[in-house]
DNA sequence: TTGTAAGCGTTATCAT
DNA sequence: ATGATAACGCTTACAA
C-alpha cells in the first residue's frame, strides 16, 4: 500500500460551505484569564470553602478527607465541571495514567487486533493508550519509543525491530511489555506457535504433500524465525522436505511477488509467515491458473480479519493477537500499580483453523 | 525540527557515542525511591555557568541567545543527555506536540484507514497520536473525549455519536476536527457520497433492478443519513423504488441479522451502509442459498481492508478513509501552527468500485 | 481532619 | 543578550 496519498501537502482541494465569515476566535494559544477554561482546584477550593490541598486531597485518594467535606468537594467540582491537569499532576508524581503502544506496521491488519486489546483493556482501567509506528525500521521505532517513554507510564511493543539490548535499556526506565518476541528480562507474550504448526504440518501430511516452502517475513522479525523453526520441525517429524523462501515485504503485495518463487521451488504446500503474504500468494497464484488446494495448499499465519473471506478461505495458524494486546497491557498495569506478576513470559496458545486454502492434492506433481 | 532526541529518558540512549561514561552525575532529586531521574535545565545552566532562563531559550527558541552560549548550553545538555520533560513544559505552554483520535469503534475496519492515516501524518509532523474509542456509545466518547482534551493539543473525532452542540462545546476549547459528519462551525472532513451512489444506482438500474433497499447503521450515525438521502435521491432520478431498513448493529453479524428482512423486502438490490453489513448479508443469503448477484446484488460502502477477498468480491462505494484521517490531522496541525485553514468542510470523493457482488438480475422476481 | 507551604521543570515577563 | 522571578496546577510532607 502505497503511503504517498496518505502524506498530503498542504492544499485544500474541497469545497468550502461555510458561508458566514470566521467569527469566533478558538483562543488556543492564549491560556489565563478571559477563557472559560478549565477551573482548578483553587476555583473548587474558593467555592467549597476549604484549602486547595483538601481538594487535592479528597480528589485524588478519596478516604482521606470527613465525608461530608469529601461531598462538599465533588458537588463543586461538578457545578464547574471540573477536570483534572494531567500534565500538573504528571509533574510531582510522574504518572500520566497512559501507556503507549508501538506497532511495527499500521497498515498491517495483524496488529489491528493488538491494539484493540491493548486500547480495550488500557481503558477498562482507565488509562489511555498512545499509539505509534515503526514502520518496519529499526531507527524509527528507536526514536519512537524514546519520545514515547518521556511520556507514558509503560510501553508495549509489539513485534519490535530493536535489538535485545535496547529493549532491556528500554525495559530498565519504565516497565515494557513485549508482543510476538522474546527478550530475556523483559516481560513478554509470545504465542507459541509449536501446536498451531503441527497441526498444520500433521493436516498436510495427511493429505500427502512431501514438499512444503515456508515464506518468510522481515529478518528481524523474531517470529519469522521462530515460525520457520517450528515448521522446520514439524516437517521433519512428519518427514516432509521443507524449504525457505524470502519475500520483500510481508504484505499483500510481498505475497504476490513471491509466487514466482514459490512456483520454481516445486513445494506442493506453501506456510506463509502471514496471511497477507498468504493472500497476496493465492490472488497471484490463482491469477496465474493455479487451482488451490487442487494443485497446491496454502496456509498463512494469524488469522487476521477478512481471512476467511478469501476464495477458498484461507487455512491460517491463528494467533490470539488481541489476547496479547490485551495482555501486555494487563502485565504493564500490573506491573505500575506494584503487584509485580510473574516476570517471565506469557505464552498464549496458537491453533489451526482449517479452511479451503489447503487440502488433498488432486494434481501428479 | 525534531523534538526526539530531546525527549531521552536518561540512560535509555542506545547508540552511545560518547566515551566518557562517568561524566558528572546530573544533581539526582529526592524524589520516590532512588530512581535515576533526568538532568534539568539547571543541571545544564550550573554545567554551562548560565542561567536556567537562558538555557530553556536556547533549547527552545534557537536564535534566541549568542551563538557561543547557544553551543555551550548544547555541548552541556548532550554530556548531561538531557532531555525536556514534557509535562514541566506543558505546564506552562499547554502544547503537548499530541492529538487525540476518537473513534466509534475500534473493531470496525473501517477505522483502522483512518487511524492510520492520522498517525501517519501526525509522526511526519512529529506529532503523538493518542487513540481511544466510544464504543458506539455518546456517553463513553464524551467521557474519553473530555479525558482527551486535558491531554492532547486537538482532538480529531471520527464519526462522533455526540451531540453537535457538545462538538462545539469542545471545540470552543481547542482544535478540533470531525471526520465523517458536517458540525457548523467545526472542521470537518466528509466524503462526499453523491458522486459514488449515483454511480451505483445507475449502475443498478442499468442492470435491471427495480426495488433497492438501503439497510442503515446506528442512528446517530450522521453519515447513515447521508447515505440513504443519497440513495432516495438517486433511485428517484432513476426510476427505481427504495425501501430503507434498519439494523441492530453495523457489523457482519449485523449483516446476517437483516437477512431477513432483506429477502421479505422484495428488494433485487441492497446497498448498505457499510462493507461490513454487506459482508455479513451476502454470507448469510448464500447461506440460504441465494445466488449472488444472479438473484441479488449487493453494493457496501467504503471499501474496507477485505471488501474484495469476498466470493463474489464486494461491489462498493469507496470512501478514502486513510485520506480523511489525514486531512483531518492536518486540519489539526495547521490550526495549532495558527495558519488557520479554511474554516469550512473539506469534501473528498467517493467513487464506486464496480466488482462482482453486483450485477444483472438472472431470475425473474 | 484540614491548612500551610515547598516544590515538580519549564516557559514567560520583566528587568538589567 | 542574559539574569531574576513569577506563574502553570497539582501533590505532599509537615503543622495545626
Amino acid at each position: 500500500m502505497a503511503t504517498g496519498p496518505l502524506l498530503l501537502p498542504n492544499g485544500y482541494d474541497g469545497t468550502v460551505t461555510d458561508a458566514t465569515e470566521s467569527a469566533t476566535v478558538p483562543a488556543s494559544t492564549k491560556r489565563g484569564r478571559g477563557e472559560k477554561s478549565s477551573a482548578t482546584i483553587y476555583d473548587i477550593a474558593k467555592l467549597a470553602g476549604v484549602n486547595p490541598s483538601t481538594v487535592s486531597r479528597a480528589l485524588s485518594k478519596p478516604g482521606r478527607v470527613s465525608a461530608k467535606t469529601q461531598k462538599i468537594i465533588e458537588d463543586a467540582a461538578e457545578q464547574l465541571n471540573y477536570q483534572v491537569n494531567p500534565f500538573a499532576r504528571a509533574l510531582p508524581t510522574g504518572r500520566t495514567q497512559t501507556i503507549g503502544l508501538i506497532v511495527a506496521d499500521i497498515t498491517n491488519p495483524t496488529f489491528f487486533d493488538i491494539i484493540r486489546g491493548a486500547e480495550t483493556t488500557a481503558a477498562a482501567r482507565d488509562y489511555t493508550l498512545v499509539l505509534a509506528e515503526s514502520a518496519e525500521s529499526p531507527e524509527t521505532e528507536i526514536t519512537a519509543a524514546r519520545r514515547m517513554m518521556g511520556t507514558v507510564d509503560g510501553l508495549i511493543l509489539a513485534s519490535p525491530r530493536m535489538d535485545d539490548e535496547l529493549i532491556r535499556e528500554l525495559a530498565s526506565g519504565k516497565p515494557v511489555a513485549v508482543i510476538n518476541r522474546e527478550v530475556d528480562g523483559v516481560p513478554c507474550v509470545v504465542p507459541d506457535v509449536n501446536k498451531g504448526i503441527s497441526e498444520a504440518v500433521r493436516s498436510l501430511a495427511a493429505n500427502g504433500h512431501k514438499n512444503v516452502a515456508y515464506v518468510a517475513g522481515p529478518p528481524q522479525s523474531w517470529m519469522s524465525v521462530r515460525r520457520w523453526e517450528g515448521v522446520q520441525a514439524a516437517c521433519e517429524w512428519s518427514k516432509l522436505k521443507a524449504v525457505r523462501l524470502e519475500s520483500s515485504k510481508p504484505t499483500v503485495d510481498g505475497g504476490r511477488q513471491v509466487a514466482r518463487d514459490v512456483m520454481d521451488s516445486g513445494a506442493t504446500a506453501v506456510i506463509t509467515y502471514n496471511d497477507l503474504l498468504a493472500i497476496g500468494l493465492m490472488q497471484e497464484l490463482q491469477a496465474g491458473g493455479m487451482r488451490v488446494p487442487d494443485q497446491i495448499s496454502i496456509v498463512g499465519f494469524d488469522d487476521i480479519f477478512g481471512a476467511d473471506f478469501t476464495t477458498p478461505p484461507l487455512t491460517t495458524v491463528r494467533s490470539p493477537l488481541g489476547e496479547c494486546g490485551s495482555r501486555a497491557a494487563l502485565l504493564l498495569l500490573d506491573l505500575l500499580l506494584g503487584q509485580a506478576g510473574p516476570e517471565g513470559t506469557v505464552r498464549v496458545e496458537t491453533e489451526l483453523v482449517l479452511r479451503g486454502s489447503s487440502g488433498r492434492l488432486l494434481v501428479a506433481n
